[in-house]
DNA sequence: GTCAGGGGACGTCAAGTGTC
DNA sequence: GACACTTGACGTCCCCTGAC
């Protein structure tokens, strides 16, 4: 299994939307991916009311839990994909407000300086 | 060289949630 | 209520690295 490195630069505001949607201070990181065509190698049943004996009730079955692991996997990927997104878009806010936080103790530090009165 | 431990990616299951 | 989707949790595999 060859593992490719296939991120994106997506830089969207992401967050597991069933962890803190709740708390409403995070916007979500779920986003519905528009129901693309099912892939290569998937084959449609036939309708079940074709469908008669044990053998082909029971392959129907079978198709029908690998359809559901194979959309799964797929689900999975993407998943784990935008929760890297979301960790960097993290990361990178934590860069901002570390900088913007040093400003602003530098900034107080001099007002400090300015407005205590002088001992001498 | 090899062994243990860590880390990343994956597949699967199960539970929660949204949609019709 | 059935179905689809999302995601946390778990187990597994593979690769890398440091200690021996």
């Amino acid at each position: 299994m060859a593992v490719t490195g296939d991120d994106t630069d997506e830089e969207t505001e992401l967050a597991p939307s069933h962890m803190a949607a709740a708390t409403g201070d995070m916007p979500t990181y779920q986003i519905r991916a528009p129901t693309a065509a099912l892939p290569q190698g998937v084959v449609m049943a036939a309708s079940p009311g074709s469908l008669h004996s044990p053998q082909q009730l029971a392959e129907e079955a079978t198709r029908k839990r690998e359809l559901r692991l194979m959309k799964n996997r797929e689900a999975a990927k993407e998943c784990r994909r935008r929760k890297k997104e979301y960790v960097k878009c993290l990361e990178s806010r934590v860069a901002v407000l570390e900088v913007q936080n040093k400003k602003l103790i530098e900034e107080l530090e001099t007002l400090k300086d300015i407005c205590s009165p002088k001992t001498d």
